[in-house]
DNA sequence: AATGGTATACGAATTATTTCGTATTCAAAT
DNA sequence: ATTTGAATACGAAATAATTCGTATACCATT
């Protein structure tokens, strides 16, 4: 067990989405990218204040705006929460997740055929 | 939106969880079920007490001992978290949620042959 | 050097969630 | 009837998470 079994809060969770996709953000990048419109600059920057602390991001700190970077590895904590999930809502079972997630009209043939070719690659 | 777009919490899912299993039990019932070390019998009681408030589940109070029904849906409410996990976690795509779900050891083949199946049937 | 705009720092309020202590009630067994 | 055990009720503490207000610093541009 690592440090970084530290759960990313929800709100954690969609900072370090940007973070992942961007590999590197201010907090205004990050707050736009969020565009919420029911919270304000300063939330979204203690939030990140506080990801600093607990060690999820690291920040460079030359200039005066910072640059933050995701320190958690992004396969890792998406694993962690889906298996979480797995066992807090589907009892242990992925199958069960899997269905729940594909029953879902949102889900296009391209990535239902991606994913028989994943499982396909399983074998 | 109905008023049961209500999320459940994580504690309140652990309990929809043996409701849903069960049909019906008493909050000691419940509190069994979950064997937790870690937090008391009115905790448990109490939880089951605000989720009746929210209307999450009913309760019939004629005995002594109240018995609990879950009155949320399991399938609904199974979806409308794992949609939420694919938005926060998985920018939209339940194609990742999937994948990270099966690249788990814990999967077992009989488990990727029902979803094999489950696939073709959605074609 | 004064002004304006944009940053961070940080304490504190707010809200959500969990946990527990204690009072009270009820029913069964003594 | 009294005791004992198990149940609910419920306020309130503890903890976690989010949100914001305000101070202050740092550049620019004027």
């Amino acid at each position: 067990m690592s440090i970084h079994n530290i759960k990313p809060t929800e709100g954690e969770m969609e900072i370090l989405q940007v973070l992942w996709q961007n590999g590197r953000a201010t907090v205004r990048e990050v707050h736009e990218a969020l565009n919420k419109k029911d919270s304000g600059y300063t939330t979204t920057l203690k939030l990140m204040q506080i990801m600093h602390e607990k060690g999820l991001v690291e920040r460079d700190t030359n200039q005066k705006t910072h640059i933050y970077k995701a320190l958690v590895n992004q396969d890792k904590t998406e694993k962690q929460l889906v298996n979480k999930m797995i066992d807090n809502v589907f009892n242990g079972s992925a199958a069960r997740l899997v269905m729940q997630a594909l029953g879902n009209h949102k889900t296009s043939a391209d990535e239902i055929d991606e994913i028989k070719k994943y499982l396909d690659s399983l074998k």
